[in-house]
DNA sequence: TCAACAGTTCCGAATTTCTGAACTATGGAA
DNA sequence: TTCCATAGTTCAGAAATTCGGAACTGTTGA
């Protein structure tokens, strides 16, 4: 298992924020995982949106929003937690977040972005 | 040659968006549209960035962009002028495209974002 | 009628995405 | 320890997407 790449916040990168964010599919897990009152693990995040979502292509967008900066992953035993980073990214892109969460129409409000 | 698509404001989609401005070269191409006295052509558009962009990927670049609801094309003659439709889709998305031109380091005053 | 020009479409190669199957890692029970 | 269950990752082949050269369309002017 290699380890979890977390980028700092000096390398974030523009074009893989929003590259993470054109997918409807990962926006639902990302807004639910910066939603407040998430556990934030896979488990939870496998049927958003009435489709049940399999497990490697989950991983495979855990990763995607890993490696853009837009969250962390933590192994608390044999479950992974996730939360957002929003914070950290709103410092370097102010305002990029919560206006791309307010265009799918997922108020920033119910969040911690921005 | 089919005619030129171009989404009603109604009708835009963030993910459409955030996916055309995921690419870099793409930006650039928009950055260029969006900016004050750009022609929009085509020619004047396949050398961004010390980059000679083959006009096949262009003209991809541009349905892309075009598609997406982010700029407009009109034939004039032999030649295609594009614009950009920042204060349409800002009207749908307020703040989206300001603050992704923001995150790329290219400031909305220099464009008609926002 | 012809040539030049601006841009689009076609199509094959390269790359990326998707997902079932196999695998790794951790924790608990016996 | 050994075995099992759980949570998630990695692998690998199929499907879909992207890239870009070549051929094409449509317009203008000679």
């Amino acid at each position: 298992m290699r380890p979890l790449i977390h980028p700092a916040v000096e390398d974030l990168k523009p074009e893989a924020i929003l590259y993470a964010l054109s997918d409807p599919e990962r926006v639902a897990i990302f807004a639910q995982i910066a939603g407040v009152g998430s556990t934030g693990t896979c488990t939870a995040l496998s049927n958003l949106g009435g489709r049940v979502i399999p497990k490697s292509s989950l991983s495979q967008h855990m990763k995607v929003l890993r490696e853009a900066g837009l969250i962390r992953g933590e192994r608390h035993g044999v479950e992974m937690r996730n939360h957002s980073r929003c914070q950290e990214v709103d410092k370097r892109f102010p305002g990029l977040v919560a206006a791309i969460l307010g265009a799918y129409g997922r108020p920033p409000e119910e969040t911690n972005a921005g």
